[in-house]
DNA sequence: ATTATAGTTGAGCAATTGTTCAAATGAGAT
DNA sequence: ATCTCATTTGAACAATTGCTCAACTATAAT
């Protein structure tokens, strides 16, 4: 079934290849994914967000659980509030932050699921 | 509720803090799900992993799908393999690769979902 | 044995990233 | 108005990344 792939860097198996294609996400929507997972791939960001999944907090409670400057937490809040993943809230001096999208809470809680799964 | 946060470098809502540092998975789980989301951050080998995840694809198929030269693959695929995330079988002087990680596949359609939700 | 082809690998490079530091903003307290 | 404190911002820097190029391996065909 595959092995009619011949390849000579100018022909391959355009069948397959042409599904696989039209089967694909376009172009921005793959970007779109990509910008997601990225902002998961930073264990800072995924730290922050998984304990914004949990409670709202603060930027200092935030730093109290993280061991990174709080001026670094900020930086990497704002590329969250950037990409819609979380949303804030003031009041006085401070701002107590919180997740807003649901699904990254579910993809985060599948791919801890994977992680323990694969020992 | 989250009022009572006082912050001032010193001082923090502990009992939230630790009631959310005891939720958090531990640092190296942490680091693991960063490493995986960090597979799919990238556009191009995100667009590999969503390919396999459809057909099993020999190096020169995928090239013919990507627009990225075939050792920007084979690098790509190297770290894939490492991740466990993709697996091969040789035949002859091709290599067939297909995705080795049903969760991945999972995960991946759930965030394509929320991509085409949020317009 | 020689040649051709599919894929891998290492070096090198530009671009991107995550952090810290120092300075700025903005709100409450004095 | 001044001071303090929570947070934000911009600059700068080292570290990491993804790519191309060239050289290499391995298998198949002649």
């Amino acid at each position: 079934m595959t092995d009619n792939a011949i390849c000579s860097t100018e022909v391959v198996d355009y069948k397959k290849v042409k599904i696989v294609l039209n089967a694909l996400p376009k172009d921005t929507d793959n970007r779109s994914m990509a910008d997601l997972f990225k902002a998961l791939s930073d264990p800072s960001r995924l730290r922050i967000v998984q304990a914004l999944a949990l409670a709202e907090l603060c930027v200092c409670d935030l730093a109290a659980i993280m061991d990174i400057s709080i001026s670094a937490i900020s930086h990497q809040l704002r590329l969250l509030r950037s990409l819609k993943l979380v949303k804030f809230r003031k009041s006085g001096k401070m701002v107590y932050y919180s997740l807003d999208d649901d699904h990254v809470r579910k993809i985060t809680a599948l791919t801890r699921e994977h992680i323990s799964e694969k020992q």
